[in-house]
RNA sequence: GGAGCCGUGGUGUAGUCAGGUUAACAUGCCGGCCUGUCAAGCCGGAGAUCGCGGGUUCAACUCCCGUCGGCUCCGCCA
């Protein structure tokens, strides 16, 4: 990735602003807490400053001890340069200095000077020259690090979360830390440009229906009653567009508190945007402006734009997944017509039944061993579908337990569906549609991950379009919104709503990188008869909906514009920019799986004042 | 709510399947030697009741049960 580049670049600038603020200060008469005061950047030192004077702050990385001659190596966040200590020329320094120890805080004056030729460290940025100390100010000592302050270390992460901020220190959190930077910064900075405003929103707010389970804030002053943190400003962001904002943003942290993932934190940051008087295309236009910037100015990468597009059914049929990872094929077979003429029980029942049969096609991986046949069985049960078929395609015909139920022309007709080539491995499963298609939507991925065949380094976006505006939720027995409630049907599917609401296809959209779910969003509804329409498809009681929503169909009263809007999911863009496998790679203080702070203890148990206060009783943990 | 994997000196691992002498290796740490290293080198030393609790056994890092913590996935996440 090119974040090391990004970092060289930015660091002299950095620290000439850090220069700037240590002027301002100088001469009010302030405690002083440095007797040296620097004037580089330790990774900021070069061929140039040979001869130079200079006085340098930072951590010790480490030391090697020659006996009379001993180098340290001093990093701050600027980068690494080597201090060299001269028995003979620093006399009582020199012994001041053989105590130095790992992670010591020093402050060094000295003289930059040339490295002889046979003596350069060409893996260094500043290996040409090295520092003579004259001077030396121990800021403060260390204890030896759990851990090694240094990149590509195979530390447990528990060890990691705990001491956060001596991981912070190695050099690819801090560039973490500055591509985040940097990402906000251009965000804020390009839509400034186009015409946004950024605007905050409460946190402290109300808990609303649907949607992932809410944090709840007790209140002290209202027995009883109890602030929401926000899943997301959806409501006020609409609220805003009544207000006439016509074009807002935020940078903004969401909370949900549903189980985690690789992927999902329980606090976690949006960009949040919201327009008014657009249609999608537009929305979607702005959202392409806005990540071709950033993709630009941060990681120096042209965004071919458009982005590709596919409707949520193509999405679903070809890849069996509503957030398709393009980066590889093996999509999707449906093979449902030959699995009903055959006489294989299990794929000819699930057709009359209405159910659909497919495949993948896993090419050259005809060497699987049964065992391992075996195991992604196990695999695809334990995701809750009955089985999985397999044939190894041979050069004259299949090996597979099961060709004695296909009559030869079915055979080469499975083999022409199925793509197959003499070495291949065929997998199907077969069950209700959606199902079959998400069991093998996750075996697909799933293979991809396990036989290595995702490119590395590719970036590949996709537009996920016409979502159903509404899923069925068995458990419930009732409809639920797909995207939210707020979101707008498509105009040519309103009178469906009447009819048959799950074929209603909705005006929301999900951006798509390398198979994650990036940002999503939707045209909103702004109609109050609309809107009432929707809750009460979704079953909500015109009581709960009064108070619970009432605000907003009273907004929608007076004269709310045609509105929509969008919201990324920043910590997975920066995961996916930077090349990270984990949301927490590039969150500074994140939680584990559990949701709990390894640093902090957070959860954690509050006094009997306070739950008093907050008129809370807790039962036993039990 | 469910499934899988992991937990052994400061750190990373081996040993666990098949119970048995002093728990091994690397690195870090401490001390000594060493004037051109940059993963410095050489010599010496300290450092672990094997996540925790219970059980089986003459004997448990090892087997069994429970529990805690972490990771990944399913459900969940408008």
């Amino acid at each position: 990735m090119t974040t090391p580049h990004l970092l060289a670049k930015i660091r002299c600038k950095l620290f000439i602003s850090l220069l700037e603020c240590r002027a301002d200060l100088s001469g009010r008469g302030g405690k002083i807490v440095m007797r040296l005061q620097r004037t580089y950047g330790c990774g900021n030192i070069n061929r140039e400053n040979i001869g130079e004077k200079v006085v340098l702050a930072g951590w010790v990385q480490g030391r090697r001890d020659h006996g009379g001659l001993l180098f340290v190596d001093l990093r701050d966040r600027s980068g690494l340069v080597q201090l060299v200590f001269d028995q003979e020329r620093q006399g009582a320094l020199f012994t001041e200095a053989e105590k130095l120890r790992s992670e010591y805080v020093l402050a060094v004056r000295g003289t930059v000077i040339a490295r002889s030729p046979e003596t350069l460290n060409l893996k260094l940025a500043t290996g040409e020259v090295e520092i003579s100390v004259e001077d030396m100010e121990l800021l403060n000592s260390a204890r030896v690090p759990p851990f090694y302050i240094e990149d590509g270390i195979d530390t447990d992460e528990n060890l990691r979360l705990r001491y956060r901020y001596l991981d912070l220190r190695r050099p690819e959190m801090q560039e973490m830390l500055l591509l985040r930077h940097r990402l906000l910064m251009a965000t804020r900075r390009c839509l400034d440009e186009r015409g946004f405003w950024e605007i905050d929103t409460p946190m402290l707010t109300r808990s609303t229906p649907e949607g992932a389970r809410d944090y709840l804030v007790p209140s002290r002053v209202s027995p009883g009653y109890f602030y929401a943190l926000p899943q997301s400003p959806q409501l006020f962001k609409q609220l805003l567009m009544v207000g006439g904002v016509e074009r807002y943003f935020q940078i903004t942290r969401c909370f949900r508190d549903e189980d985690l993932r690789a992927d999902r934190q329980p606090e976690f940051t949006q960009i949040d945007m919201e327009l008014s008087f657009c249609s999608r295309d537009e929305i979607i236009t702005e959202v392409e402006a806005l990540l071709s910037d950033l993709l630009q100015s941060i990681l120096g990468q042209k965004l071919e734009t458009p982005l590709p597009a596919i409707s949520y059914e193509e999405a679903m049929e070809r890849y069996g997944s509503d957030k398709p990872d393009t980066r590889y094929g093996m999509e999707l077979r449906d093979i449902s017509e030959i699995a009903g003429e055959c006489n294989f029980k299990v794929f000819n029942q699930v057709i009359s039944s209405g159910g659909a049969v497919k495949g993948i096609n896993v090419q050259g991986q005809g060497n699987f061993s049964r065992k391992e046949l075996d195991d992604l069985t196990t695999l695809v049960q334990s995701w809750g579908t009955g089985g999985l078929a397999w044939m190894i395609v041979t050069e004259d015909g299949f090996k597979t337990p099961i060709a004695k139920y296909f009559a030869g022309e079915q055979l080469d007709s499975l083999r022409k569906h199925m793509d197959g080539q003499s070495g291949d491995l065929l997998l199907f499963v077969a069950d209700e549609k959606v199902n079959t298609q998400k069991i093998l939507g996750q075996l697909r991925v799933h293979l991809a991950r396990q036989l290595d065949l995702v490119p590395e380094g590719e970036h590949h976006f996709l537009w996920v379009l016409d979502f159903p505006l509404f899923i069925y939720d068995q458990e419930e027995k009732r409809y639920t919104s797909n995207h939210h409630p707020f979101t707008a049907p498509c105009d040519e599917d309103i009178p469906l709503l009447q009819t048959d609401p799950l074929k209603v296809r909705s005006l929301a959209y999900d951006l798509v990188y390398n198979g994650v779910e990036i940002a999503g969003g939707s045209i909103r509804i702004h109609d109050k008869e609309m809107q009432e329409t929707v809750f009460k498809l979704l079953g909500l009681a015109q009581e709960e909906l009064d108070e619970k929503f009432g605000f907003l169909l009273e907004a929608f009263k007076y004269g709310a514009p045609p509105h929509g809007g969008i919201a990324f999911g920043l910590d997975r863009l920066l995961m996916l920019m930077g090349g990270r496998k984990s949301i927490r790679d590039v969150i500074p203080f994140p939680k584990t799986a559990a949701g709990s702070c390894l640093l902090t203890g957070a959860p954690a148990p509050v006094s009997p004042g306070q739950l008093k206060d907050l008129h809370i009783y807790t039962v036993s943990r039990k």
